[in-house]
DNA sequence: GCTCATTTAAAACGACTGTTTGAATTTGTT
DNA sequence: AACAAATTCAAACAGTCGTTTTAAATGAGC
């Protein structure tokens, strides 16, 4: 039938040119689908959702314009496509890692107590398990999450409150257990709090060069950084609850 | 010349429906500039940079569409007007209090020590003031303010990096001098997760009714909420800093 | 052979975008 | 009142957007 076979695959291969080292294999040895997920991916967490168009993530593919809605319907369920891609296994690997914790201090108490800086691993090390994974897109994926979260757009936050809700919900429990002492509703504040300095972090905007202008280049990889902020947020969540007299503690004179 | 002169003014004269009270006079009392950067403020924070058109803004209100365009130049340049109104003033008066701290801890340094509370408080207080000044839109600017944060926008970033710069300096001296045992790295790095979760919290995305799902109706205003966040965020600053060993402590199965 | 899901191609759809234009109008100053 | 500057107005500009539709290929499975 076919003549000499040529599958009319294009030249270009590369998503945006930053790592075009190996970004021969990462799109063209894949299908359809999964080719037009990693450039959406890429693409979404560099200009957003708005400001990302289907023709600019097509294109990026090298697939035709009509495949993304072939594929994935719309816009928004193309972008939902994206995160449940990565995002569902990484809070199931949360829950299971956080079971196991649980797990162990049920067996020995003693040694292998539930403290904070347990539960705070069980929710950093699949983070960065997926920081880590280079050829995946593991890096992209979570500054495009820690984007999303500040998103005003409702889908996108109807969506991902549906995916953190049993998530969030586990390691509510589990930090309310390893605080006692801490009213079960600061405890929910403060895993606010902790969810807001994670996603920002992961976001990894250039506001973070603004402040720390210590990475000459890419020193400061996803890695140390977590390892930087889970000390942090360990000792905010054990900080002593102020009572009702010590608002005059802060801001008495606002 | 003109027969009736009818000056064609439409009907509608509330921006988005939500807070209808006095929105009449919230809008027409005032000259085209402020009215579009009234209407702006709050459609940018509820819709974001690129979802929300300058059609949108000018109809909310109640202005020519090309009145935009003619005060502001363009779409960025309305954007960054919107934040220079309200973030200039803000950064001044923090940069302004922790001078008055500092000056107060120069005199008598037992009863008035620049601890990592006060500074605090310096960051804080001028948001607080806005967050209570009603007529103003405090808590609009507020929350656009922390989704500006995480935007992707190039000219958003840098627009943010260069306004801060100041500040933060300042801000990152007096942390380095409270917390002389912590290095200066380490505290750049949590100042950068400060302004996480302060962003975080203060963009206020749906994320925060997943979490914290203790709030009836509005109850939990900004006020309680930066006074949950401020020990939260101390406790952190003070942590003792992990050393090279201790890295084994954090993620060692990972 | 045939079917059927997949993929490409090209074009068009209506709707929306930021911006500009030139005339009409208002405003402030003489 | 008259002039000049500032402002408002309706309309149009040249694009881009997400999505759909047509048609023609491709390749695997029964």
């Amino acid at each position: 039938m076919n003549t000499v076979a040529t599958p009319k695959i294009p030249q270009i291969s590369r998503i945006s040119g930053v790592a075009a080292t190996r970004s021969i294999e990462k799109i063209d040895a894949i299908d359809t689908k999964s080719r037009i997920l990693d450039a959406a991916e890429e693409l979404f967490m560099e200009h957003g959702f708005e400001a990302t168009s289907l023709r600019l993530i097509t294109t990026a593919a090298n697939v035709n314009l009509a495949a993304a809605n072939y594929h994935f319907g719309s816009k928004e369920e193309l972008f939902q496509a994206v995160f449940t891609r990565r995002l569902d296994p990484m809070n199931r690997d949360r829950v299971a890692l956080l079971t196991t914790y649980e797990a162990a201090a049920a067996v020995n108490p003693k040694t292998h107590a539930l403290t904070c800086e347990k539960i705070i691993s069980a929710m950093f090390i699949p983070a960065l398990k997926m920081a880590r994974d280079q050829e995946q897109g593991g890096k992209n994926f979570l500054r495009l999450l820690g984007r999303a979260y500040a998103d005003p757009a409702p889908f996108i936050r109807e969506f991902l409150s549906s995916q953190y809700a049993e998530m969030l919900g586990r390691f509510r429990a589990a930090f309310g257990r390893a605080l006692p002492h801490i009213p079960r509703e600061e405890v929910s504040w403060r895993l606010h709090f902790v969810m807001g300095a994670l996603s920002f972090t992961l976001a990894g905007t250039d506001v973070l060069k603004m402040i720390a202008q210590y990475h000459p280049n890419e020193v400061e990889n996803d890695e140390l950084l977590l390892k930087r902020l889970a000390p942090f947020l360990a000792a905010g969540l054990r900080a002593p609850v102020g009572s009702a007299g010590d608002e005059h503690q802060w801001f008495n004179d606002a």
